[in-house]
RNA sequence: GGACCUGUGGUGCAGCUCGGAGUGCACGCCGGCCUGUCAAGCCGGAGGUCGCGGGUUCAAAUCCCGUCAGGUCCGCCA
């Protein structure tokens, strides 16, 4: 049976409400939903638009029926055309409408604490403890179906490419690094704790050991830091590992479902996904994350300023945005960019109006007067403003000061992230470290077994901070999707990297031991990847937060108002896990 | 741990700056009228701990302090 004829309506109904057209006039049909309006006109006579997930269709019953909203109900009768001048062009069953002969309520409703229609949107709160009749809104509806969408195409894609799914335990063991984890505690053996993980990361890299060559899953995974607009506690990730393959190889095969996705959800061919290193993401855009459906390119001026007297611009980097129409920004929003910028982390920020004419630009700034007409001349061309234009220019080192041109950027143009088109691009050749801990000691970038480039395997010791990385982070319109890299597989280098991070031979074998171990018996190269499912279905459902596309999501602090969770457990609960309360806190000034 | 915003009948808002009776709007709800509506219409009605606690004041939704809840963000998220 093909999946058209197994969805088609079956038991209580013989069509769904939202389907019927004029082709099926004459038949007597049955439909099954929730009363959505009612439009009285008497004891003879009342509109019902009735709504199943397909949408709405008008029913014209005998007033008498008490159908009140949200009510369940089942109405039987004739389909036949609106007569004359009733047509409804609003809705996709507007030519239509169910003459009713037989009206069964199912169920009776109180009214609902909001609309479901969505004309007025009730704030948060009261959606998310009255979520399932939340759902029932045409928005949620939507949104859970896209996200449904992106699993599939997601399962169509890794099927294609050979990906097996396997299931990992949830149940797992504690690692002492990274996001701090869920602790379950085990009644077997009375204190001692699982974890839930907070990716598969090792589990799928012990199936790269075990020869599966290439892995995937739709994976939980769960951290408990604090929650944000594209955070919760819980959230999905495509998870997914191959052996033997290159960093490219990798790209290829996470580009492929996410294009997919998008071509699924858009029914249009996305753009191809771009590619550029950290360096090149940080010069252009000021961020590891670049948002590429709009311009606003930072520039380097450092050429066009070159021993100049302005000693603000005496540094190791000048760069500069153009704000196109700028110019007649007031005095008071420049200021108020000025103080953002220092906020930002800068030392200040130099603004130049760009006015004049054709091929006689000048720039007009309270510091115009240290600029050379030469120096002038020099960051009209290199910036390419034009009249009216407003140029910003940050100077300092050259990562804080592209940083805060970078945020600069978003804060005046960045469109909302869901809006097309989808430009998906891969930042490569992170660095291996970022910073050092108060030992001194390098902190892993991504994750202690991520492959240095090896170009830069040489100066691991010498000069560990310049040492890239075989890792990458898929980032769309400026959200970071997932990041990944090839994994160590070699144990010489893997010593080499646990000694600079500070890590003995004890601590890496209680720590990562059963990984280490397995590494003895043969392991492949491998390499792979991971993406917020959550944040791809927010955006291709064209919202801003992760909980439009999550049934049943926590708030900030963790509650689910449905549920009321989390809460505590009776004593029985507690000592049958071997669990004792710690005293409550004193409060605070008592 | 921190910053900012929000909290007013069931829902969404206005009122808060400049204190003066729970004052208003829209939707919903209840009752009545109504045979072609589609955000139906008309008439009538009910519904409030102004999140909570304290303070200032003759008087607080309004000003001050604290607190709780929700949101956005920083920290955090190897």
């Amino acid at each position: 049976m093909s999946r058209e004829e197994t969805a088609r309506a079956r038991g209580l109904r013989t069509d769904y409400c939202g389907e019927l057209r004029s082709k099926d006039v004459g038949r007597t049909v049955s439909v099954c939903g929730w009363v959505a309006r009612r439009r009285e006109h008497g004891e003879h006579l009342a509109f019902v638009d009735l709504r199943d997930h397909t949408g709405i269709v008008q029913c014209v019953v005998d007033g008498g029926h008490d159908l009140r909203a949200e009510h369940v109900v089942r109405v039987t009768g004739e389909l036949r055309l609106r007569p004359e001048g009733t047509v409804n062009d609003a809705i996709p069953t507007g030519e239509v409408e169910v003459g009713a002969s037989e009206v069964e309520i199912l169920s009776v409703a109180e009214p609902p604490p909001f609309s479901v229609d969505g004309r007025v949107e009730a704030e948060e709160p009261v959606r998310l403890r009255y979520r399932y009749v939340d759902l029932r809104s045409e928005r949620m509806q939507h949104n859970l179906r896209v996200r449904a969408e992106v699993n599939a195409a997601i399962r169509r894609s890794m099927d294609r490419q050979g990906f097996v799914e396997v299931e990992t335990p949830l149940l797992w063991t504690p690692t002492p690094e990274g996001a701090r984890e869920f602790a379950i505690p085990s009644r077997l053996q009375p204190g001692s704790f699982y974890v839930l993980p907070q990716s598969p990361q090792i589990a799928k890299q012990l199936l790269m050991v075990s020869g599966f060559d290439r892995y995937y899953q739709i994976a939980r995974c769960m951290r408990d830091e604090d929650l944000r607009a594209d955070r919760q506690f819980e959230f999905t990730q495509l998870d997914l590992e191959a052996s033997f393959v290159s960093q490219e190889d990798v790209w290829e095969m996470v580009s492929d479902s996410v294009l997919e996705v998008a071509r699924a959800v858009t029914g249009e061919e996305p753009p191809p996904v771009v590619t550029m290193t950290w360096n090149e993401a940080l010069d252009r855009f000021g961020t590891d994350k670049p948002d590429l459906r709009f311009g606003m390119e930072l520039v380097a001026l450092e050429e066009a300023v070159a021993g100049t007297e302005f000693k603000a611009f005496q540094a190791e980097a000048v760069r500069a945005i153009c704000l196109e129409g700028g110019a007649e920004l007031g005095r008071g929003r420049l200021d108020a960019l000025t103080d953002r910028a220092r906020k930002l982390g800068a030392a200040g920020l130099v603004w130049l109006r760009v006015v004049g004419g054709e091929g006689q630009l000048d720039l007009e700034s309270p510091v115009a007067k240290f600029l050379s007409t030469k120096e002038k001349a020099a960051v009209i061309e290199a910036t390419g403003a034009g009249a009216g234009d407003l140029v910003l220019v940050v100077a300092g080192e050259r990562a804080p000061t592209c940083r805060v041109l970078g945020q600069l950027r978003l804060d005046l143009g960045q469109p909302p992230v869901s809006e097309r088109p989808y430009r998906f691009c891969w930042v490569t050749e992170f660095p291996l470290f970022e910073g050092v801990d108060e030992e001194g000691n390098p902190v892993a970038a991504h994750h202690p077994f991520t492959m240095p480039h090896p170009e830069d395997l040489g100066r691991l010791e010498a000069d560990p901070l310049s040492v890239r990385s075989q890792s990458y982070d898929l980032v769309l319109n400026g959200w970071e999707l997932g990041s990944g890299s090839i994994r160590i597989h070699r144990a010489d280098i893997q010593r080499r990297i646990f000694a600079l991070l500070g890590i003995s031979e004890e601590e890496a074998e209680s720590r990562f031991g059963f990984l280490l171990g397995a590494f003895r018996y043969g392991a492949p190269p491998h390499g792979g990847f991971a993406y917020g499912v959550d944040r791809l279905a927010a955006i291709m459902a064209g919202e801003e937060s992760i909980r439009e596309v999550i049934a049943f999501p926590k708030t900030q602090s963790g509650a689910d108002l449905m549920a009321g969770s989390p809460r505590s457990l009776p004593a029985s609960q507690l000592q049958e896990l071997g669990l004792r309360l710690a005293p409550p806190k004193e409060a605070k000034g008592a």
